[in-house]
RNA sequence: GCCGCGGUGGUGGAACUGGCAGACACGUCGGACUUAAAAUCCGAUGGACGCAAGUCCGUGAGGGUUCAAGUCCCUCCCGCGGCACCA
C-alpha cells in the first residue's frame, strides 16, 4: 500500500461501507413511517418523551444526542416488547435565537426556524432515531399556538391571568422581562439572566402574571403521585417553599400614647415564641413604611436607610449579612396579648418585602437572626423555651416547652403554637396561614418572537379575551392571534414590545364594535413547551387542542426525558397547567408526567464542560462522517449511565468499531450447525446474554447493555458455524443500539426480500429467554471460613444443605482452616455462597 | 448554613433485594502474524509477599451492626447540583 492513495470510500473503522446502508434503510422507514404511534390500539401503549429541542445553531449538538439515543433505544426496545409507542419530536421554536438573528440580518424568525427545524429533523433521521414524523410539531406554528393562546384564555377566564404592576427582573442587554425563576447567579454571585448571562436590575412594569401559586398545594400533592428522581422532587418542593405558621398583628401608637389604625403585621411559623417578643422588623420597601416613617420622629434618618438599602445591590445584600437597621422612633407597637407591654419597631434589610407579609417578629431568642440583631441593637434576649426539665436549649431554634409566657407556662411548642393561635384569632390580632416560596409566573414577554397574547384593550382601560373559549364560532373566527410581520424586530428602549409599532395589528375592535388596542406583549418561551405532549396526541386536530378520547389513550407520559435545568421552570409550569386543565375537565389525568429522570452531561475531551472559547467542542456531524450513526450511538451511550456527568472519550469508539467489524465477520459464518454440542453452546450463550441484556433495557442502562453485546459477540466467535436462530436473536437484541447495521444484516439474512414493514427487524417481536437452557447441572459456589473466602465447591444446583456441608468440609483448603476447630455455625445460600463459623 | 446526589484500579465505568468487588472497555506489558510498521489475533493486568499452592491489604476517613458490608447505621472529610437573612 506505500505510496499508493487509498481509495476514496465511506467505510468507516470497523470496515463497512455505513452510507450506503444508513441511506437504504434510512429512506425505507421514514418513507413507510416503521414507527407510527396508532391510536386507540389494542395493544398496551407507552409514551416515551425526550423534552423537544430549541433549533438554534446549525443543527443538533452533542448535548442533544445524548438526551435522545437512550429514550431512542428504550422506545425502539418496547416496541418490538410489543407495546404500541409513542415517541415523538417537535420544534420548540419561539425564542431568543431566531429572533436575535432576525434582529441582525432581517431575516424573519419564520423563515430562520423553518429552515432550521428541517435541518434537525434531517439530523435526527440521520443518527436513526424511531420517531413518528407524522405527530411532528412546531410551537411556532399559528396551528398550534392557536391552542397556547386558547388555554391562556381558560386562565384569564378562570381568573388565574392577572395584569399587575410590579417590580420585575429586567434584562437591559435583551430589553426584555424575566421571570423569578430565570435569573440566576453567576460565578461572581452578581444575578444575570439564565439564558445569556447578561445583568439583571428590578423595574416596575405593567406585567401579566399566571397565578401559579394558588397551584402550590395541589403542585405539592401531586408529587407523591409521580415517580420523579428525589432530586427533582426536593427542589421542586423547596421551591414552592411552604410554610405553615401564623399572622400576627401588633397594634402601632403615636409617641403620645395614641393607638393608630396601623398595625405592623407580621408572620411566623413559631407562635408558640410570642411571649418572647422584643422587637418589631419591618423590610425597608414595604409599602406600609409610606404611612410609618411620618409618625416617627427621625423621618429623615429613616429615609436615609431606605435610601442606602435600595442602593444596596442584591449581591451585598446577599454577600454582606450584617445587620442593619434604624428604630422608628417615637412610634411604638404594643403585644397583641397585652397592650401594657411596649415593643420597638424597626426598619431593616434581612427582612425580605416580598416573603410573608414582609414584617417579622423579633424573638432573640430563639431565632438566629433575630438574635444577631437584637445583640447589635442590644436588646434584650427573654428566653421562652426550654427543655422539658426547664433547662435552656442548644439550639435555639428548637422546640420545647413554654417558660415566661403567663398561662401558657409548661406547654409543649406544638400545643403553644395552636393554642396561642386560637386566642389571636379570638380577638381578631391574628390566624393561621401557610406561605409559599414561589412566586406567581411573570407570564409577558417584551419581544417579537412569542405566542401573541390574545386579549384587547378597550377604550375604558378594561381588557377583554379576543374569543371566550367555549363559543367555538368565537374561536375558529378570532383564534390564532397571528404574529404580524414587522421590518423591525429590535425591542424598544422604554421596555414596549416591538408589536407596539405595527401599528394596523395593533388597532382592532373589541366587541361592541369600538375600536381598540390589542396587548402587545408575547408569552414567554415557557408557554408553548407546556402543554406540547398534548398536542404530539392529537397533532392535526383543529377543533380541540387534543381529543379527550385520544388523551384518555395515551396519558399519562410513561417516561419523560430531559434536562436538570427545567426542574423548577418547565418541569413546574407544565405540571401547573396540566393541573388547570385538569380542573377545567380538559384533560383525564392530575398530572402530565408519571415518571421523570433528567440526563447528565457529557463533557469535552479533556473533563471540563464543552464550549466553544475552550474549544473542548464534540461536533455530532463530524462524528457521523467519520464513524456513521450506528458507532455514534453505541459509542456514546457506552460512556456512562444516562444522568452521568463524564468526558467525551474516543476509546469508546474505538472499542464499538471492534464490536461491529466483529458482528459482520460473524454474519459470514451463519448457517446449519451439525455439532449438536456447539449448538447447544451457541444457545446457552445468546440466552444468558438475552436475560442480562432485556434486564439492562427494562433498566435503561445501555451502557452494561452493550457490553452485553459485546460479551455475546466475543463469545461467538470461536464457533466456526453460527445457527440461524442464535443469529435472529443476537441481531434483535441489537437492533434498538445499531438500528442500521442490524437491519441491513436482517434483510441479508432474509435474502434482501422486497420491503415490507413487517419484515424490518425493528418490528420482530424481542425473543424470549429460554430458562431451560439456562439451568446449570452443577454450580461452583465459594467456602468462607470466619468470614474469608478459603476455597470453592462444585455442587449439584439442588444439592441439600447436608451435601453441600460435606462438600464444603472436604475442600482442601477448607479442611486446613477447620482443623482443630469446632463448627460453630454453618450457613448455606443456596445457590451462592457457604459460610463456616469456628 | 440547609436539601439532594456522589466518592470503587492508571482511565471510563460494572456489581439485582447485604452473599466471590473490579463485569465490559481503554491504556499498559508480553506474545503471534509481518522485512518492518499499522491493523488484526492470543495472553497478563487492584496493591504487597511468594517459585508455587497460597497469604495479607483493598470500594473517601473513622467507628458500628452482621456468619458476611461498596451496599445498612453513626460521625467526619471531599466533589457536584439546587436553595439560601424565607421568619
Amino acid at each position: 500500500m506505500s505510496g499508493k492513495i487509498p481509495a476514496p470510500t465511506s467505510k468507516n473503522s470497523a470496515g463497512y461501507d455505513f452510507k450506503s446502508i444508513e441511506e437504504r434503510w434510512k429512506k425505507l422507514w421514514y418513507d413507510n413511517n416503521i414507527y407510527k404511534a396508532v391510536d386507540f390500539s389494542p395493544k398496551e401503549k407507552k409514551y416515551i418523551l425526550a423534552e423537544f429541542p430549541y433549533p438554534s445553531g446549525r443543527s443538533v449538538h452533542v448535548g442533544h444526542m445524548m438526551r435522545y439515543t437512550m429514550p431512542d433505544m428504550y422506545s425502539r426496545y418496547l416496541r418490538m416488547k410489543g407495546y404500541n409507542v409513542l415517541f415523538p419530536m417537535g420544534w420548540d421554536a419561539f425564542g431568543l435565537p431566531a429572533e436575535n438573528f432576525a434582529i441582525k440580518t432581517g431575516t424573519p424568525p419564520q423563515e430562520k426556524i423553518a429552515e432550521l427545524s428541517k435541518q434537525y429533523k434531517q439530523a435526527m433521521q440521520d443518527i436513526g432515531y424511531g420517531i413518528d414524523w407524522d405527530r411532528e410539531i412546531n410551537s411556532t406554528d399559528p396551528d398550534y399556538y392557536k391552542w397556547t393562546q386558547w388555554i391562556f384564555l381558560r386562565f384569564y377566564e378562570a381568573g388565574l391571568a392577572e395584569m399587575r404592576e410590579e417590580p420585575v427582573w429586567w434584562s437591559d442587554k435583551m430589553k426584555t422581562v424575566l421571570a423569578e425563576e430565570e435569573v440566576i447567579k453567576d460565578a461572581d454571585g452578581n444575578l444575570v439572566a439564565e439564558r445569556d448571562g447578561s445583568p439583571v436590575r428590578r423595574r416596575k412594569l405593567r406585567q401579566w402574571v399566571l397565578k401559579i401559586t394558588e397551584y402550590a398545594d395541589k403542585l405539592l400533592e401531586g408529587l407523591q403521585e409521580i415517580d420523579f428522581q428525589e432530586s427533582i422532587k426536593k427542589a421542586q418542593t423547596s421551591w414552592i417553599g411552604r410554610s405553615e405558621g401564623a399572622v400576627v398583628k401588633f397594634p402601632i401608637w403615636t409617641a403620645d400614647g395614641e393607638k393608630t389604625d396601623l398595625q405592623v403585621e407580621t408572620f411566623t411559623t413559631r407562635v408558640d415564641t410570642l411571649y418572647g417578643v422584643t422587637f418589631l422588623v419591618i423590610a425597608p420597601e414595604h409599602e406600609i413604611v409610606e404611612n410609618l416613617k411620618g409618625l416617627a420622629k427621625n423621618t429623615e434618618q429613616l429615609q436615609e436607610y431606605i435610601d442606602k438599602v435600595s442602593q444596596k445591590t442584591d449581591l451585598e445584600r446577599q454577600q454582606n449579612k450584617d445587620k442593619t437597621g434604624v428604630r422608628l422612633e417615637g412610634v411604638y407597637a404594643t403585644s397583641p396579648i397585652d397592650e401594657t407591654q411596649q415593643i420597638p419597631i424597626f426598619l431593616a434589610d434581612y427582612v425580605i418585602a416580598t416573603y410573608g407579609t414582609g414584617m417579622v417578629m423579633g424573638v432573640p431568642a430563639h431565632d438566629e437572626r433575630d438574635y444577631e440583631f437584637a445583640d447589635k441593637f442590644g436588646l434584650t434576649k427573654p428566653i421562652v423555651i426550654v427543655d422539658k426539665d426547664g433547662n435552656k436549649l442548644e439550639d435555639l431554634e428548637e422546640y420545647g416547652y413554654l417558660t415566661n409566657s403567663k398561662d401558657f407556662d409548661g406547654m409543649s411548642s406544638e400545643e403553644a403554637k395552636e393554642k396561642i393561635t386560637k386566642m389571636l384569632e379570638a380577638s381578631g390580632m391574628g390566624e393561621s396561614k401557610v406561605t409559599y416560596k414561589l412566586h406567581d409566573w411573570l407570564f409577558s414577554r417584551q419581544r417579537y418572537w412569542g405566542e401573541p397574547i390574545p386579549l384587547i384593550h378597550r377604550q375604558d382601560g378594561t381588557v377583554e379575551a379576543v374569543a371566550h373559549t367555549d363559543i367555538v364560532d368565537e374561536v375558529e373566527k378570532n383564534l390564532p392571534v397571528v404574529l404580524p410581520r414587522v421590518d423591525d424586530y429590535k425591542p424598544s428602549e422604554d421596555g414596549s414590545s416591538p408589536l407596539e409599532r405595527a401599528t394596523e395589528w395593533v388597532q382592532t375592535v373589541d366587541s361592541d364594535g369600538n375600536p381598540a388596542k390589542r396587548e402587545t406583549n408575547t408569552m414567554p418561551n415557557w408557554a408553548g413547551s407546556s402543554w406540547y405532549y398534548l398536542r404530539y396526541i392529537d397533532p392535526h386536530n383543529d377543533k380541540e387542542f387534543a381529543d379527550m378520547e385520544k388523551m384518555n389513550y395515551w396519558l399519562p407520559v410513561d417516561k419523560y426525558f430531559g434536562g436538570a435545568e427545567h426542574t423548577t421552570l418547565h418541569l413546574l409550569y407544565s405540571r401547573f397547567w396540566h393541573k388547570f386543565l385538569y380542573d377545567q375537565g380538559l384533560v383525564p389525568t392530575p398530572e402530565p408526567y408519571q415518571w421523570r429522570m433528567n440526563g447528565g452531561i457529557l463533557l469535552g475531551p479533556d473533563g471540563v464542560k464543552m464550549s466553544k472559547s475552550r474549544g473542548n467542542v464534540v461536533e455530532p456531524q463530524k462524528l457521523l462522517e467519520e464513524y456513521g450513526a450506528d458507532l455514534v450511538r453505541m459509542a456514546l451511550v457506552f460512556l456512562g449511565p444516562y444522568d452521568g456527568v463524564y468526558p467525551y472519550n474516543k476509546n469508546s469508539f474505538d472499542s464499538c468499531s471492534r464490536t461491529v467489524s466483529r458482528l459482520l465477520d460473524l454474519s459470514e459464518k451463519v448457517g446449519n450447525i451439525e455439532n449438536a454440542d456447539d449448538l447447544m453452546r451457541e444457545k446457552r450463550i445468546i440466552h444468558k446474554a438475552l436475560r442480562a441484556i432485556t434486564n439492562m433495557y427494562e433498566n435503561m442502562k445501555m451502557n452494561t447493555a452493550v457490553s452485553e453485546i459485546m460479551t455475546a459477540v466475543r463469545d461467538l466467535r470461536e464457533f466456526d458455524t453460527i445457527d440461524p436462530e442464535v443469529w435472529s436473536i443476537l441481531l434483535r437484541m441489537a437492533a434498538p443500539i445499531i438500528p442500521f447495521v442490524t437491519e441491513e444484516l436482517w434483510q441479508k439474512s432474509l435474502g434482501y426480500p422486497e420491503w415490507k414493514n413487517e419484515n424490518s427487524v425493528h418490528l420482530q417481536e424481542w425473543p424470549e429467554v429460554d430458562e431451560s437452557l439456562l439451568q446449570e447441572d452443577t454450580v461452583e459456589i465459594p467456602v468462607q471460613v470466619n468470614g474469608k473466602i478459603r476455597g470453592k465447591i462444585e455442587i449439584p444446583i439442588d444439592a441439600d444443605e447436608e451435601t453441600v456441608e460435606q462438600l464444603a468440609k472436604a475442600e482442601a483448603n477448607v479442611a486446613r482452616y477447620l482443623e482443630g476447630n469446632e463448627i460453630r455455625k454453618f450457613i448455606y445460600v443456596p445457590g451462592k455462597i457457604v459460610t463456616i463459623v469456628v
